[in-house]
DNA sequence: CTGAAAGCGCTAACAA
DNA sequence: TTGTTAGCGCTTTCAG
């Protein structure tokens, strides 16, 4: 292993001196400067990143932590953020909590032992009851919805108007009685409640009274439950003429699901999703869906995070709203 | 930030001991353990990776560069590969190379950084040309086809006997004029060249004669030239009944577009894909395809990688190959 | 079973 | 513009 040391011996200078040309700075000669990239070039020099981290403090590295990064959605997610990253000159590790607490927790201390500068966090699994659990004296940043009032930043979508303006999509197609597909609500203020409360203002505004048989709450946001919940639904008979599913890979597999029982989409029943995953423009039919401008979310989250990591801890927790949406009309709610 | 100093000072013993304490080292008395143990936490102390990695040389992390991971493919591989990691204790850093040669090479640096225990390059943009540069003295392990003999370890997986298979699967039932929509073949030994030779040994050993204007080439292996391909194949009135893709992200926008240019499949088309990625089972109609048995390509990855961290780097490459696969049969291929 | 000494490779702070 | 000093927090080695 070749040292700075090494490097600075063959040029006739201080490690000192290498040092300041490996990190580009300023007052150092030219002709030293060339002397000595001559010479890390010749030995195949290469910093110790290790021995950087433990003298600055630093990592260069953010962690992030999803419940999985085969769902499409997090893939995505996680390509933005990678993305966004880079262009901090930060590498992303990627922790899977497969959406449990315990684990989302574990992430949480990871960074606590200096492996990572800092830690975004899409959490599904902490609550707000979690809140002191997040009172930690490193950059973390929230993404989602989960815990509103909590100690870290976070970063906040357009729920309840991305899932009204998908129910009013709906409506103003000509559909009646519209199904939610949802997850599993607890609290109002994660994604399935708000989701719910955009549905129901949707319905409201419109003079629908609001049915609660004909919310279904699932457990995982899957293709697979997706399916099953849209099989079941058309076996009991219930009438319905649209669905919102609260994610696209739910309403993937509730096209699938259809399509078994034989329902025509988008003839006898519209379906509209959330997130704009790129799958859903590939479906037949392909999926209606909101777009969230989740590039926009995942560079503020890195944004947010960086400015922790460089300006220190302290200040109040920030809240950034990225409140932009845009509603994607495809063939799943045509007239 | 509290260290081991000051958790030795507080527990009246020595750095050292609080060290075996904390790696769980044998030869310490039970008592001695518990005071230590209480202090650490009364003290929430928590070890400094960064130390830790200078003094030992290992970080603890391995990188996993892959062209996207918001392909579901390469999604799906990640995560299977954090997983198998996670048994070794070993973190992942995940490097998106978008397929070009340049950033595979500068995430291979990022090891030689000792940044990473070792890397996991999946690679596409490297060929048999770039050999020398993998001569490296560190642990890589290479997954993928691109280079055979190449100097380090390498997981191949069974791309001749699949494609066979898959084309076999699309004769059985009946086709003759089989469609192959392959990516550009550089060289035989990458993904491409490998899943067109066995394309080609199916329709022989059926007596079909090859028709090189039945494989077409595109660039990228998306959706988006899938459907672009599926598109222009119908309006060209070549005629085909089959089509095999090199891969389901491709397939998925094959079906896709031949639903736009009115092509039903199964009846008039079948359609077979490759990779068995889970979003292939929920698309109408569902996509055959073959399963390459990629969580032990994974797990296989892993522990050559994990076997080059532990025992040196030294040894002749290996190469494992992970040869079972199955034929999935869905509504794709149905007669 | 416990500890003293030494140093991993780098850079902040300061001095020349 | 360059160099000196000192030490980041941990663990390897070896001695008690």
């Amino acid at each position: 292993m070749v040292t700075m040391g090494d490097v600075a011996r063959a040029a006739g200078v201080s490690p000192m001196t290498v040092s300041h040309v490996v990190n580009d700075h300023p007052h150092v000669k030219e002709s030293t400067r060339a002397k000595v990239l001559e010479v890390m070039d010749r030995l195949d020099y290469r910093v110790n990143v290790a021995a950087r981290n433990l003298r600055t403090g630093r990592t260069g590295t953010i962690g992030l932590a999803v419940p999985e990064v085969d769902r499409p959605y997090f893939g995505q997610l996680a390509a933005r953020i990678i993305t966004a990253a880079a262009k901090y000159n930060l590498r992303v590790a990627i922790e899977q909590t497969g959406a449990s607490r315990e684990n989302e927790l574990d992430a949480l201390s990871l960074s606590r032992n200096r492996l990572y500068d800092g830690l975004i966090l899409s959490t599904v699994g902490l609550g707000p009851a979690d809140t002191d659990l997040l009172k930690v004296d490193y950059p973390v940043v929230i993404l989602g919805e989960r815990i509103f009032d909590g100690p870290v930043d976070h970063v906040a979508m357009p729920n309840v108007n991305g899932a009204c303006a998908a129910t009013s999509h709906l409506i103003e197609r000509g559909c009646r009685r519209i199904v939610m597909v949802d997850g599993q609500v607890s609290g109002e203020v994660d994604v399935s409640g708000l989701r719910l409360t955009g549905y129901r203002q949707a319905l409201e505004r419109s003079g629908i009274v609001f049915d609660p048989s004909l919310v279904v709450n699932i457990e995982k946001f899957t293709m697979q439950s997706g399916g099953e919940v849209a099989r079941a639904l058309v076996a009991s008979r219930k009438g319905f003429d649209g669905v919102f599913c609260v994610t696209d890979t739910v309403a993937i597999g509730v096209l699938r699901g259809l399509a078994d029982a034989g329902v025509r989409v988008p003839s006898r029943v519209k379906v509209i999703g959330f997130d704009n995953i790129d799958e859903g423009a590939f479906t037949v039919p392909s999926l209606s869906s909101i777009d969230p401008d989740h590039e926009r979310m995942a560079r503020t989250a890195v944004s947010l995070l960086v400015r922790r990591i460089e300006g220190g801890v302290a200040g109040k927790p920030r809240r950034e709203f990225v409140s932009k949406f845009s509603v994607v009309e495809r063939e799943s709610t045509h007239v």
